[in-house]
RNA sequence: GCUCGGGUGGUGGAAUUGGUAGACACGUUGGACUUAAAAUCCAAUGGACAAUGCGUCCGUACGGGUUCAAGUCCCGUCCCGAGUACCA
């Protein structure tokens, strides 16, 4: 019976499904482990072969740990919210619900065929309602909550209020808005209800705040810092703007220290751990406050304005050690004390500087860091210690976004200080001992030695540092202050496909909706653009009012402002739904709680996560936040969501471009007749030759050339399909891309050919490309590695591989392609390697066609080739390394093959050793032994060292570290016998010709070495 | 710029603590089977020299070093990838 793979993969995939076969138990006496997959966005374009890759780990290692006797959660979900469906909406009319749920139709249908092991009872769906009605209560849990700084956790609101009422706010030591005023206990009490609304608002952990926000215009919506690269957009590349917007915020920030001491006890990449670090960004240092001098129209004298505290400038330095170098200030130009400091004489020139840098876009600021510009206010500070004037000037390389927005500028110690001085002429002082700064500034720390310093000269970096916030402290002009990065994150979406804002407006006042009328279900709008008053899509919602008497939703036009009022209409972000879901699996339809507290206290947290790296500074911090959060309280038992994290690298595509090169003469006033231009452009391939119409309907995913031409047989399009050699290129194979690339480059040429060697030389990257001339122009053919992805034509779909070789087969080519962590190009070439494997493998047990396995005793040698395999593919697993336990199982198969080894003694547990790699054929095998059970019930086989006891090594014998032949010696043979009997070898005896060895090492069981 | 990875045949990649570099697979070449092709099986395959085999030399980005022995450790240089960026 030959390897028929289609047919035993939909037996067993059948049988998985009718027989629930990895449905997992809350209640169990086995030790639980949770493996999660960061679950997918279903989008439209549905599975390459880029996204199986974690699954199939992820599941190797679920399928193993359940023979090892663990209850394994393996669960499996949708983050089905999100802007494509909401685009694709805007495009089409279909309701993103809808289209959402035949992506995922589809999702499933792929996810089924590569035979995962998941529990699908426990799927979740963030755009459930179901789903989402605990978003929203986690949401109204933020809202009801308050960061204590001395006690270090989230506290309830109303604790707060007993606070204020006893005591007011001048003790507390909250994560707050800045601008809170103290007030006193009597003072609090004497607050209506709505100014307590108002200040509480300030201390929640979410809040509504005029921020600056990343609007995007094109998308119509704000985007956080992580969906923004490069200065665009994530999603669309579109150009990202800066705005202020009342928005829903979390206080991220209140947990930033949390976040990253607790990285420590994570079992994460250290490159993983870096840049969650890095986007904490903590830095320790001090916040100094540089009393304002202000020059008054007609006097000369120095006069101090308003006293420290209300006018002072306050600015946050790593090195207060440096103080005495200041000899400026700078400025952001948003800085809100710019135009009240500016003198009449400067007003002018400082309005003309702010207007400028305010029209320069953040990107367009972040690629120019060269060139300096700034401008005086007029004004002067005072320093703290010498009372010495120090001018204010304001200048773009200091952002508005980050400490105070405002510097004080050290140029000996700080490059763009220095460079700042340098370039408006401004004093540089040195103020360290022995430092060059003739060049450039000193940024040395350690071992700096603090001159020209007053009360700091002669001290160390360390000391002069601990002094100077001492003596900042005794005057009141600053404190020891510790700085982070991390920003608050921004909540709000002006979108229609995420989860509504349990919320509604009294007196502009938000107000949240209890527990027991949750969820609030997104409403139906007609159409999913923002209203024309520019209000998000929800405003196109008729029916977006909340009864707070009924506790319902009700139509718009009730409004009344008494027991009716307006509901929120902005959603949530992607990341709302993502942050919590992998305790949602541990209790999916629990309609009382996220999840039971018997179900948390079983599974506590995931034991390994497997996912992408894009996620490390989004969804894995965001997750860790609300861990935290609801850990602190009381709503769950641990501190972290992900003990250990794998990332799976990205599986790259080969994309074949074809250009177009051709002759041009562009005609200009000033050469025109004069001279010719030869110009090499590329146009999209497909638009030459088809018409648009035909291109979108081959959007669907990669198309070869051979495909348009049979579906689109225009006349030129064939001939050059005909014309291309098909020695010199794989015609069929050749994939069209939408790619363009533009030159910015002409060169000249009289002649009309296209000189291929000067084009060549011309651009080195086309060096191994196909040269086509045709009439209408020259041809060339590139290919390229690049991401997988539907718009770059070079998808590979795990369909088809399923189809032509199996589930299997694409499992184990997924792992042997090479380092799970390592990006990849995908080349299906290789796959037959596989294929032969498990062909091999399923002729292992079957005497031609005919099932047959030996009931005899095994060999010792296929005994000990079994046991080999057992020991290495048992530590591969443990370490990740799928790709050499894959080359072990190739290994065992090719020596049992060559033992003509049959017996049940070997087979059995072969059988077991690679059901989680190739699951189906495992099954097969197994049953087809007799097992009436799933083999995912069988133990995993053990390894015996006795079977790998070997009594003679092979050794190495080497002159000089060069091996030049081995000798099989007894291991049990002593020092100076393997000594002895390797010099008494003729062969020895050659190479030494006659020359005693100067030394010679032995290390028993490893190699001989001799000196000569 | 900074941080973290990485650089090994024609290709993907192996090589626990320094101990036989190139496992396993693809590709290529030759052979068997066949009318032929596919499939399958067998053999060879880092490079150079030698070629009857024995062999010799060079080889893990480059230049040094430590060591009996270095892909592996140390110092310096170059290149590639990822993240991050006027972070005060």
């Amino acid at each position: 019976m030959n390897y028929n793979f289609n047919e035993i993969e939909a037996r067993w995939q059948k049988y998985w499904a009718d027989n629930k076969t990895f449905k997992a138990s809350n209640t169990s006496e086995k030790s639980k482990f949770y493996v999660l997959d960061m679950f997918p966005y279903p989008s439209g374009a549905g599975l390459h072969v880029g996204h199986p890759l974690g699954y199939i780990a992820s599941d190797i290692y679920a399928r193993y740990k359940r023979h090892k006797g663990f209850n394994v959660l393996h669960p499996q979900g949708y983050d089905s919210f999100g802007l494509p469906a909401e685009q694709y909406a805007i495009q089409t009319g279909q309701h993103p619900a809808v289209t959402t749920e035949n992506n995922i139709k589809r999702y499933r249908e792929q996810l089924d065929k590569i035979g995962f092991s998941f529990d699908w009872s426990r799927e979740v769906r963030t755009s459930d309602p179901e789903y989402y009605k605990w978003t929203q209560w986690i949401f109204i849990q933020l809202f009801e909550s308050w960061y204590d700084h001395e006690q270090d956790k989230s506290r309830a609101i109303s604790e707060l209020e007993e606070i204020f009422a006893s005591e007011g706010n001048t003790r507390v030591k909250a994560a707050c808005d800045d601008d809170i005023e103290d007030f006193t206990a009597e003072e609090w009490n004497a607050f209506s209800s709505e100014e307590k609304q108002q200040v509480l608002l300030k201390y929640r952990l979410t809040y509504l705040a005029e921020t600056e926000v990343n609007w995007c215009p094109q998308l119509g919506t704000v985007l956080a810092n992580d969906e923004i690269v490069n200065g665009v957009s994530e999603r669309g590349g579109y150009p990202v703007v800066r705005k202020k917007m009342t928005q829903w915020s979390m206080r991220i920030s209140a947990f930033a220290e949390r976040l990253l001491q607790d990285l420590n006890k994570l079992d994460w990449t250290e490159s993983l751990k870096e840049s969650q670090r890095n986007w904490i960004g903590k830095s320790v240092g001090a916040m100094v406050e540089f009393p304002i001098l202000s020059f008054p129209e007609g006097e000369e004298k120095v006069q101090k304005a308003p006293p420290s505290g209300a006018g002072g400038i306050r600015v946050f330095t790593t090195r207060p050690d440096t103080i005495f170098g200041v000899t400026f200030m700078t400025l952001a130009p948003e800085h809100e004390l710019v135009k009240k400091i500016t003198t009449p004489e400067q007003k002018e020139e400082v309005e003309a500087y702010i207007a400028a840098s305010a029209k320069r876009s953040e990107r367009e600021r972040m690629a120019d860091v060269k060139s300096i510009t700034g401008v005086f206010t007029g004004a002067y500070a005072e320093h703290p210690f010498t009372k010495e004037p120090v001018p204010i000037w304001i200048g773009d390389y200091v952002l508005a976004g980050y400490g105070t927005g405002a510097v004080m500028a050290v140029p000996c110690g700080d490059q763009r200080d220095y460079d700042f001085a340098k370039h408006f002429d401004l004093p540089i002082i040195n103020i360290f001992e022995n430092a060059d700064i003739s060049e450039e500034a000193f940024s040395g720390k350690e071992g700096t030695v603090i001159a020209n310093s007053d009360f700091l000269s002669g001290l160390k970096y360390k000391e002069a540092l601990q002094k100077a916030i001492l003596e900042l402290e005794k005057l009141g002009l600053g404190y020891g202050k510790t700085n982070y990065r991390l920003r608050d994150a921004v909540f709000s979406r002006q979108r229609y496909w995420g989860e509504p804002f349990p919320v509604y407006y009294v007196n502009g006042m938000p107000q949240t909706i209890d527990l027991e009328h949750l969820p609030l279900k997104l409403p139906e709008v007609e159409k999913y653009l923002p209203t024309e008053t520019g209000e998000p899509p929800l405003g196109n919602s008729a029916e977006w009012a909340w009864d707070t008497k009924d506790n319902k939703v009700v139509p718009n036009m009730e409004i009344n402002e008494e027991t009716i009022f307006r509901l929120e209409l902005n959603t949530m972000p992607g990341w709302a739904g993502s942050s919590w879901y992998l305790f949602r699996y541990m209790d999916p339809h629990n309609e009382k709680e996220f999840a039971s507290k018997e179900a948390q206290q079983y599974w506590e947290n995931v034991d390994l996560y497997i996912g992408g790296s894009e996620h490390a500074t989004g969804h894995l911090l965001y997750s860790r936040f609300w861990t935290k959060f609801l850990k602190d309280r009381g709503y769950l038992s641990v501190e972290e969501p992900f003990k250990k994290l794998i990332n799976q690298g990205m599986i790259l595509g080969t994309s074949a471009f074809v250009y177009r090169l051709s002759l041009s003469w562009p005609i200009t006033e000033k050469n025109k007749d004069q001279e010719k231009y030869l110009k090499w452009f590329s146009l999209k391939f497909p638009q030459i030759y088809c018409s648009a119409k035909l291109y979108e309907r081959f959007s669907g995913g990669g198309i070869t050339l051979k495909e348009i031409v049979d579906k689109h047989p225009t006349k030129k399009l064939k001939e050059f399909y005909q014309n291309l050699d098909a020695n010199k290129i794989d015609k069929d194979q050749l994939m069209v891309s939408e790619r363009l690339i533009h030159t910015d480059v002409s060169f000249v040429n009289n002649s009309d050919e296209l000189d291929i060697d000067q084009f060549k030389n011309w651009r080195p990257d086309f060096h191994n490309a196909e040269f086509i001339t045709e009439e209408d122009g020259t041809f060339s053919v590139l290919r390229e590695v690049e991401k997988m992805s539907k718009s770059k034509y070079n998808v590979v779909n795990p369909d088809d591989i399923c189809e032509n070789y199996g589930a299997d087969t694409l499992r184990m080519y997924e792992m042997f392609l090479g380092p799970l962590e390592q990006a990849k190009p995908w080349n299906t070439a290789g796959i037959t390697g596989v294929h032969n494997f498990l062909k091999k493998l399923w002729k292992l047990y079957h005497n031609g066609e005919e099932f047959q396995v030996s009931e005899e005793k095994a060999s010792a040698e296929s005994l000990k080739t079994l046991h080999k395999t057992i020991k290495k593919v048992t530590e591969d697993i443990e370490n990740f390394s799928f790709n050499t336990s894959v080359s072990t199982f190739m290994i065992c198969v090719n020596e049992l093959s060559a033992q003509n080894c049959n017996q049940r003694e070997v087979l059995e547990p072969l059988a077991v050793l690679i059901a989680p790699y190739a699951p189906h054929i495992a099954e097969e095998l197994w049953s087809n032994l007799g097992n009436s059970e799933s083999v995912i019930t069988a133990e995993y086989p053990v390894y015996e060292e006795k079977y790998l006891v070997e009594s003679t090594k092979n050794y190495p014998i080497s002159f000089n570290g060069k091996m030049r032949f081995t000798m099989e010696l007894p291991l049990d043979m002593s020092k100076d016998e393997i000594e002895n009997t390797v010099l008494g070898d003729d062969r020895t005896k050659s190479y030494l010709s006659d020359v005693p060895p100067k030394k010679i090492i032995v290390v028993p069981g490893k190699i001989v070495n001799i000196v000569i």
